[in-house]
DNA sequence: TATTGTTATACTCTATAACTATA
DNA sequence: TATAGTTATAGAGTATAACAATA
């Protein structure tokens, strides 16, 4: 039988698959000088959160704090992040973005926003928009239940 | 301005990220012996596609088929599995699940019905049939923007 | 003693290269 | 010549272990 569950897994799958994020992210970073798909979730992290540890954007992200410092250390090398003391724990050390990181989150987010508007052509105004808020439901609750 | 494609890029963003697609297959090969993140892409697709060669297999789940083949042969160490000689074309092996594939399998969609159940109990049953048809759909033209 | 960032190390995933057999 | 499967190899992602500094 053919349930929701089962669809859900098959297409969500397809959208989990390596090469599915390999090429989505691919297609972004043309241009944006040391941003993979690796370094875009920490990149994209410290533009959420703010100057942060590497541990707590580690956790947040869902990476090993040493993965977060190592990839942290290849965008600071390409002058996207800079590293901060931090003024309340003299262990921590702070992760920010430079002008230059900015600029680079802008960019690529546009560039996303504009691939799944790109794939939504087709879709009428009403059904993208449904589809956009039962997605965020969906991730919201599928990460709740931890 | 808030598009359906920028509350679809924060979404599946966070649907993207290692630690939910961890979690969430981690919770899907829950009991199931011989299956992990690496392999299961590999058995759901003989699942779904029937008996079918590496390369074929290879190109539908976007792995290439040399790593499909590693896979394949894990799975059928621990004889979820089998090869057949392809009748039609004597260069080609078929993959083809073996009764404990099949009961995998089951287990698997078992454990999904019970992992999207969780997800979707506060949903109604229509939501929840459109909302698979919209990810299917999203996903197949994702995938042709190529 | 616990936690921070960092580096060194090891393991795994996955693609490319190369080989053999068949279309 | 092109394509099938397979194995060997290499590059990259990521966790564990270990270290010094600080809470």
């Amino acid at each position: 039988m053919t349930t929701p569950g089962s669809r859900i897994e098959e297409a969500l799958g397809r959208l989990l698959l390596r090469s599915t994020r390999a090429r989505l992210y691919d297609r972004l970073i043309e241009g944006v000088e040391g941003v993979d798909v690796t370094t875009y979730p920490v990149l994209s992290g410290v533009a959420r959160l703010g100057p942060v540890s590497a541990s707590k954007l580690g956790t947040e992200i869902g990476l090993d704090r040493t993965a977060t410092t190592k990839y942290a250390s290849r965008l600071a090398e390409t002058g996207l992040l800079r590293r901060m003391p931090d003024p309340h724990d003299a262990r921590a050390t702070l992760l920010a973005l430079t002008e230059a990181g900015e600029a680079a989150v802008e960019l690529i987010r546009r560039n996303l926003v504009r691939e799944f508007d790109r794939t939504l052509r087709n879709w009428t105004n009403e059904a993208a928009e449904r589809f956009a808020g039962e997605l965020e439901r969906f991730a919201d609750e599928l990460r709740e239940d931890d």
